[in-house]
RNA sequence: GCGCCCGUAGCUCAGCCUGGAUAGAGCGUUGCCCUGCGGAGGCAAAGGUCGCAGGUUCAAAUCCUGCCGGGCGCGCCA
């Protein structure tokens, strides 16, 4: 902003030298920034542009040499007219390059004066008189919130400071995931081992346990009935197996199916699937065959055959008979070693029966959501307000679900999307709808499944017409990992097919998951790295080292500071890597407090606090020889200081925090630099002063910067 | 198969959108700096075929094309 202001007046310095030079003036002027540390001033590479606009009319021509001679014309004849212009130091031509630099203490001056008045609003932009939206934070209910979702919380908090700082209206908005198969199945577990249970405290955390032990059961009980269906299917050929044997077994087993087949369509389909699985020697795909109760009748039925066969083959003589009674032996022994668990194969019955409770609404079942639904929320808020995360609007899947299906409707008679019930869902055809069929851009999306169940998509889709209509938004954000690129695609490009105009305004800011060195996290394995895990650790890392640095303060003052450095520590992890590169989470690295991190930012803060506190004298900004002699530290912390509100715009614009972060290190690392080299307090008045009036600028800059990344910034470390 | 992302120092990453001077940090390693406002700091050294190959350009880590490695997506999951 303030720069702003002096590249303009440097560009109108330079038309009127290229007017006075007769040199081309149609080339748009491009202004950067001097590569060299602790000077100040802007660069252009004008020169060589216009030696290589000359070089298409004259092709012999030694473009860098004739750059050079231009730049020397133009910093000669801009040192004739700018001398005495408070603004101007020097200029000359370097390399084909025109440096400016500017007056030093005349920039410092405004730069801190503007600051300083500023106060926490230095760095706001006007009033963009636009409505955004940021939906971030899509935690499930009932499962656990681990450093992954950490890493959208963090990320959607700074995303939506940075764009009100901007200028923009900002709504930010949760959408929680309180439904859908995993509650069923934490509902499940819960019922079926932890029923009438409820934890003191935590239970948030308790009831991501039970989801993921019922994942694991659940798992497990697949595990089992594939087994089960592989030895049906599959025992004749197993090794060391007999003729006499395969045969008896053949002719069972058909026998079963053909009794099943006859029993009507289903028993026609499922027959049909386990022959062709039988041919192939492939296991079927299990939640393809309808009626299960009747495949554990077969694996009941071929413990009988196998004692049969036993039975008879206790008669058998001769050489063979021992095969045969060996071969039976085996199977026997791998029939019971897979066993008996009617319990565990009926597992994915009462999950589709629980199912159907909660599309029937079942009273009990109700209740039970209700209540466990509020253990997660209760945490889910708990971490919020500790991570001083805030949100205008709590959407919740469950809300939007009658209205998404309604939706569906209302696209099927438009055409728009095709039902395929009862045999298949509704979908939209997207590409075929734009008329590029063949083509594999948008692909197919289901949004509502064949029984009439919604989906995550009929949901999304209500939801944004909720956004649309009910807030008037301009813009919508959606903060979600990149694993879901294609599916935003394909709902933004089905918003446009139903007519919404802000469709075009709807983008997906996509993050990279966090990760662990072995590989993804996975609640299975039970390598989830919970947040509260995480925080603890932080906080008491961080706790170790105010008892260290500070034992003399008050113990309470003492936990607040553990605290603001545990959140300073945690969310510039998340925030100092760019969205779109994997976290590969490590203790060590993520809670380091030295070098590029939080603590840093915070430190160099809590040092400006310091001097202002010690100074005991105002900060002024009197006379007209402040700033008269300045230390290229200094020209350095205020030129960082200057490009903020810059910074601010563009972080907005492409959607980055990550500028910010990596701002903040830079201004934070000006800052010690010049703490390092330029003594305030014991400087002579007028220095002291001017060192002063930086001092509260730095501070007041760090602040507001760590402010758009949601890290506190205490005065006393 | 189709699509997206990543590849820069021993490790972790900025820089790429919008091409520009000697490619920058942090961690780690080595050596310094507290009788000065807080050493969670600062200074210095060592460390680089910017994945590879072409192309565009006066100029390429940056733009384009092709390849090679790695990750992810393409479900009646969310």
């Amino acid at each position: 902003m303030i720069l702003a202001a002096y590249r303009e007046w440097a560009s109108e310095q330079v038309r009127q030298a290229l007017q006075a030079l007769g040199l081309p003036q149609s080339l748009p002027l491009e202004w950067r920034d001097l590569p060299f540390a602790y000077t100040w001033g802007i660069a252009t590479p004008l020169a060589m542009q216009l030696a290589a606009q000359e070089k298409k009319i004259n092709p012999d021509l030694d473009v860098p040499a004739r750059a050079q001679e231009i730049a020397q014309r133009l910093a000669e004849h801009l040192a004739g007219i700018l001398k005495g212009d408070p603004r101007f130091q020097r200029v000359e031509a370097v390399r084909g390059y025109l440096n400016l630099y500017f007056n030093p203490s005349h920039v410092a001056r405004s730069v801190i004066e503007t600051v300083l008045r500023e106060g926490p609003s230095y760095g706001r932009g006007a009033p963009k008189g636009e409505r955004v939206m940021v939906e971030f934070s899509q935690p499930n209910t009932h499962k656990a919130f681990h450093i992954g979702h950490l890493r959208n919380a963090v990320l959607g908090d700074a995303l939506s400071r940075i764009l009100d700082f901007a200028g923009f209206e900002t709504i930010r908005a949760t959408y929680p995931g309180d439904i859908g198969a995993h509650v069923i199945k934490c509902l499940w577990g819960y019922l079926r081992f932890h029923r009438g249970e409820e934890p003191a405290e935590r239970r948030g955390a308790w009831l991501g346990q039970i989801y993921a032990e019922a994942e694991a059961r659940l798992e497990e009980a697949d595990a089992y009935r594939r087994e089960v269906v592989r030895f049906l299917l599959g025992a004749f050929r197993e090794e060391g197996i007999t003729p006499w044997v395969r045969e008896f077994l053949l002719n069972r087993l058909s026998e079963a199916l053909v009794a099943h087949a006859a029993s009507g369509p289903i028993g026609q389909k499922d027959t049909t699937l386990m022959i062709r699985a039988m041919a192939t020697g492939e296991l079927p795909d299990l939640d393809a065959i309808v009626d299960k109760d009747w495949l554990w009748s077969l694996w009941e039925a071929m413990g009988q055959w196998l004692e049969e066969l036993a039975e008879k083959a206790r008669g058998r003589r001769g050489k063979g008979g021992e095969a045969d009674r060996q071969a039976v032996a085996a199977l026997q022994a791998h029939y019971r070693a897979i066993g008996h668990r009617p319990e565990e194969w009926n597992y994915e019955k009462e999950i589709r029966a629980l199912f159907a409770r909660w599309e029937a609404r079942d009273p009990e079942l109700l209740e039970l959501w209700r209540r466990t639904r509020e253990w997660s929320l209760e945490e889910f808020r708990r971490i919020y307000e500790e991570l001083d995360i805030s949100f205008d609007v709590w959407f919740f899947e469950s809300e939007v679900e009658e209205e998404g299906k309604r939706i569906v409707e209302e696209l099927i008679a438009r055409g728009i999307a095709t039902d395929l019930r009862p045999h298949g869902p509704v979908v939209v055809e997207i590409d075929r709808l734009l008329g590029q069929e063949g083509k594999e851009e948008y692909r197919t999306l289901a949004i509502l499944r064949s029984d009439g169940t919604t989906l995550y998509s009929t949901k999304d889709l209500a939801l944004a017409k909720r956004k649309f209509e009910g807030f008037h938004i301009d813009r919508s954000i959606y903060v979600v990992d990149v694993r879901q690129s294609l599916y935003f695609k394909q709902i933004f490009k089905i918003l446009e097919l139903w007519g919404f105009p802000q469709a075009s305004k709807c983008y997906h800011l996509a993050y990279e998951m966090v990760t662990l060195p072995s590989g993804k996290m996975s609640s299975r394995a039970g390598t989830i790295v919970l947040y509260e895990d995480f925080a603890a650790e932080a906080r008491e890392r961080a706790r170790r080292i105010v008892e260290e640095k500070n034992p003399e303060l008050p113990p309470e003052q003492k936990a607040r500071i553990a605290e603001a450095v545990a959140k300073g520590v945690m969310k510039y992890s998340m925030l100092s890597v760019d969205n779109n590169k994997v976290i590969v989470f490590d203790w060590d690295a993520a809670l380091n407090l030295e070098g590029q991190t939080g603590p840093y930012l915070q430190y160099a803060h809590a040092r400006a606090c310091r001097i202002l506190e010690k100074a005991e004298t105002p900060v002024r900004l009197e006379g007209d020889r402040l700033f008269e002699t300045l230390e290229p530290q200094e020209v350095a912390l205020i030129e960082a200081i200057a490009t903020f509100p810059d910074l601010v715009q563009s972080a907005a614009e492409r959607y980055k925090p990550l500028l910010i972060a990596n701002y903040v290190f830079d201004l934070a690392k000006a800052f010690n630099e010049f703490y390092r080299d330029c003594p305030v307090l014991t400087a002579p008045p007028l220095i002291r002063e001017g060192r002063l009036a930086l001092v509260a600028a730095a501070r007041q800059t760090i602040a507001n910067a760590l402010n758009l990344l949601g890290i506190p910034a205490p005065e006393v470390l």
